[in-house]
DNA sequence: ACAAAAGTGTTGAGAGTACACCCATGC
DNA sequence: GCATGGGTGTACTCTCAACACTTTTGT
């Protein structure tokens, strides 16, 4: 795998072209949430090399000629977790002439949602060190990813407040109590139950499944999982009418 | 440090493949809204050269690569309409391998809301052909720039449902009226007067003037003007309390 | 005085919010 | 039978949406 922080020179190719060299460099980084023991984690790299070596970062790469930037976020996401059809949506652009002190580098950040339990922990093929983090209790991180973070946050939480995606931290099958928690966790703040299950059905995405849970200690929950058919996007009132 | 401009060598990843080192072009469009007569147009470029030749484009160019993707769009922006200082947002980066047939080009897209009265309209100084086009009877567009711009129609409305922004296409000074009929040519639907009224003064974004339009026929009515210290952004119910 | 656009309140409906108790199961 | 978490309804408040007439000016 391309590693952007192993560098070394070379020639050049004899078809070279001033003009095509002062192009930036273009990578991926994918900011991956997932809930762990009631708890909102994103999954970082140790870095090996300079700039920021023994820092933490979010995984990332290059984009490659022949993949969409979509493709390349899915990849890389794949080669940290092994997961992939999970929920993922481009963040934002961050192309600060500086971000990077070795070269040109705009950075096209993904954020993706993934259910603990789809995640493959073995260690990396790239034997890269990564590790799960509370985003309450973050390390220091390289480059601008406190700032590429902070923006994924933000608008997981605003994504949450006016949408349903919070089923996609969870497993197939989950009881509504789980999704309560998983929301709660996320926004920080607690929820009323009773209104919190008015709305999430009064929505429509959820099925039941028949089955119950049986591994609580008290009354086993029913459990509930995503109704594909279902729209995500949940209708807020309009500013205008 | 590694000097970019170094024009002898350039570092390389250690599985160095050819395919691999080619980077890919990066570019900003940007889509200009201005409200023209009521009517909501975009500001296009006539293509001179292959391919899409004599077909219509969206405004953008290089980042160059000392400036950031921010400058790099208020620069074409100003290029092209002599403008600064307009509400400008990024809104997606469109990076599908084969959007350019020439190259692999990753373009990151904006969109400005210009005041039509602060345009420059001299002829550009590339003496390229630039128009407005009504976002209602747009002509065929180049690459995929029809796709740029219907999803930047799409966020344009979405932000004036919970926002209001809207005001941002307007000269300094507006009437509440002109300002609702920008919002009717946006949304494409008629308001009620008095809720319009009511929401936007109780959002508190404006502030009256204390002058009067004089310039209609009936009877003169109150120029507002937008609070600087206003936030932009108002809260809407959320999905969850 | 009349044409033309500005400005202004109220009411009914629906959604949001706050709040407390019974139910099913395992031990 | 008791501990544990699951599940349920109602009343009040507030925001939204629909709706029509008076006021100010120019001609």
């Amino acid at each position: 795998m391309n590693n952007p922080d192993d560098k070394r020179s070379v020639q050049l190719p004899p078809d070279y072209n001033p003009e095509d060299y002062k192009r930036p460099s273009v990578t991926v980084d994918v900011v991956i949430f997932a809930l762990v023991n009631d708890d909102l984690q994103v999954l970082l790299i140790k870095r090996k090399n300079e700039p920021f070596a023994n820092m933490w970062a979010i995984p990332g790469g290059f984009v490659r000629m022949e993949e969409s930037l979509e493709e390349a976020a899915a990849r890389e996401l794949s080669e940290e977790t092994g997961v992939t059809d999970v929920y993922m949506e481009q963040l934002y652009t961050f192309g600060e002439p500086d971000r990077d002190p070795r070269t040109r580098v705009i950075t096209v950040a993904y954020f993706a949602l993934v259910p603990y339990d789809a995640i493959d922990h073995r260690p990396g093929d790239d034997a890269s060190e990564t590790g799960w983090w509370s985003v309450f209790a973050l390390p220091e991180l390289a480059f601008d990813h406190e700032h590429i973070l902070q923006y994924a946050l933000t608008r997981l939480r605003y994504k949450l407040e006016y949408t349903s995606v919070g089923f996609r931290l969870l497993p197939d099958m989950f009881t509504l109590s789980e999704l309560q928690q998983a929301y709660e966790t996320i926004l920080g703040e607690t929820l009323d139950k009773r209104n919190f299950r008015r709305k999430i059905l009064g929505s429509n995405i959820l099925e039941e499944t028949g089955t119950k849970d049986r591994s609580g200690e008290g009354r086993p929950a029913m459990l509930y999982r995503y109704r594909e058919d279902a729209l995500t996007e949940v209708k807020t009132r309009r500013l205008f009418p």
